[in-house]
DNA sequence: ACCGTATTAAACCTTTTGGTTAAGTAACCG
DNA sequence: CGGTTACTTAACCAAAAGGTTTAATACGGT
């Protein structure tokens, strides 16, 4: 267990299972036996899912009788979120950059092609510790 | 390897280190050394959270001479941009929900009260409180 | 007090993950 | 050519993940 909280988050949502259990609380509660019902697992796996869940913050679950109804907790989501939100940039401006790239082509094709990772080389070779 | 490209990219998120290289490389194009100089780590380590990313479509690798530049690649972020967006609701409407539920405690605290889990056996059982 | 239902815990197994060191490959450079 | 630089592959290891089966716990109904 990292004590990282995004870490945690992003293994927790890393298979499937926890995923599909995510979404089917996104409808409201549930109890294991519900959430467990549409997997060919058994119900001890089912439960170490939720145990995965919960340790990531992302459920939270309550006592009801001898049932124990899970909840959503969209904390971790909303982290999740905004840490992809750095990235937006990247996707949205690729078809701008394709454009780029093209005008690119056109106006070095005839040129010699010394384009990106020549001052580099330099770096490199100046770095020695 | 899941074969769900989801899961891998969720996999691949869930380490820091694998998250640090992300965000160096979101300011451009980098070496696997520079991209490796911050870590105190082995090289072949780096080579591996490398591969990982490329295994999930995070990054690509080029070839310049003996150089291999690795780039961002946005289009697996983007879909877990597109995953988490489905989440949204639950943590901006939370407070709403707050406000749901204590409004759900006033009037309904004198009725009884089957409104979360009466579908599951049988409702008739009275929930002592 | 007992039985059935819901769920978790324990013990175990196999595969994957994340790291290591040592050796291999590939390109440049003098 | 031979050496240096950049990186990957191989072999290995410990720990974690994801599943199993069996047993224990907790509660409600009769």
């Amino acid at each position: 267990m990292t004590s990282d909280h995004l870490s945690n988050t992003f293994a927790a949502l890393a298979d499937p299972t926890r995923r599909a259990i995510l979404a089917k609380l996104a409808s409201g509660e549930a109890s294991v036996t519900q959430l467990a019902e549409p997997f060919e697992m058994s119900m001890p796996a089912i439960s170490k899912h939720l145990k995965v869940l919960e340790r990531a913050g992302l459920i939270a679950r309550g006592r009801e009788a001898q049932w124990r109804p899970c909840r959503l907790e969209p904390a971790p989501l909303k982290q999740v979120a905004g840490w992809v939100e750095h990235y937006r940039q990247f996707w949205e401006q690729s078809f701008d950059r394709l454009e780029d790239y093209l005008r690119e082509l056109k106006t070095n094709e005839s040129r010699n092609h010394e384009s990106r990772f020549k001052e580099r080389k330099n770096a490199g070779k100046q770095r020695k510790k």
